[in-house]
DNA sequence: CGTTGCTTTCCTGTTT
DNA sequence: TAAACAGGAAAGCAAC
């Protein structure tokens, strides 16, 4: 696995994914780990590792939204939605509906995919086993993801729906991360894409950051949030809000 | 129908 | 300078 290992290394070193990666992780930390380098945010296996076919719609969303970083473009210049897909789907589309969903953009996009459906890695046992072994929502299994995506109750809060996609790592593209597990701290990664995934489930098309984070102020006073001075993207969960925590119930 | 809770929208001003 | 932060004010809206 060492020679697998060091493989995929030199081919993460010498693309400019890596500074694209570790830029948006923690500009205040110059040395990253290899976690972080391998994984990404929050530990979650990216894209890159498996078949674009088998990309669920999370990951297709990251590999948009890191190709855009990759080019220094505003995820905000292309309409997100037109991505919701899973990688099956993705897969299957043309170049002209790449220019369609991605306008100027498309011919990157699609020449982006085309590469990695030729150089995808298979997703060996090895692979497998490596992620197994650093991937760190495995070795601190989070709830039952049904306990907090209410099918029963109808309205998701916003508070709810920030801390869904921080809990499930395999599911959050990089738009959020944990800045202290423990204290309920995080920060918004891709705040534009947040509020525009936030305007997607209340089907709401022109929601912005602007305006989802004066719903987030609002949250001080109930204690559903803690302030954090100084510190810009940056919130706590208060003692109001529940389910967050590693251990509780 | 009216109330209530949770935003959403808009705005002006301040801070980083 | 652009992007965030701060809140007041008021409208929207779904549940009750």
């Amino acid at each position: 696995e060492t020679s697998e290992y060091r493989y995929r290394m030199s081919i993460m070193s010498s693309s400019p994914l890596e500074s694209s990666l570790t830029s948006s992780w923690d500009s205040s930390n110059p040395y990253p780990d290899i976690h972080t380098v391998m994984f990404g945010y929050s530990g979650r296996l990216l894209p890159y590792e498996s078949q674009p076919q088998f990309w669920s719609k999370y990951q297709v969303w990251d590999w948009v939204q890191q190709i855009m970083d990759m080019h220094q473009i505003d995820t905000s210049s292309i309409p997100l939605q037109n991505f919701d897909m899973d990688g099956h789907q993705l897969c299957s589309l043309s170049y002209q509906d790449f220019l369609l969903a991605a306008g100027s953009v498309g011919p990157i996009l699609f020449n982006s995919l085309s590469e990695l459906k030729w150089s995808g890695n298979p997703g060996s046992v090895k692979s497998l086993f490596v992620v197994t072994e650093m991937c760190e929502p495995c070795l601190h299994p989070v709830l039952p993801v049904a306990s907090h995506t209410p099918s029963n109750q109808r309205g998701i809060h916003l508070w709810e729906f920030i801390r869904d996609i921080l809990i499930d790592p395999e599911r959050n593209p990089g738009l959020i991360k944990w800045e202290d597990r423990r204290e309920g701290v995080f920060r918004f990664l891709k705040s534009e894409a947040v509020a525009q995934l936030w305007g997607k489930k209340k089907n709401n098309s022109s929601m912005t950051y602007e305006k989802l984070s004066r719903a987030m102020r609002y949250y001080y006073k109930r204690e559903i949030l803690e302030r954090v001075d100084g510190r810009r993207l940056v919130y706590k969960f208060g003692r109001n809000a529940r389910g967050w925590r590693e251990v509780e119930k």
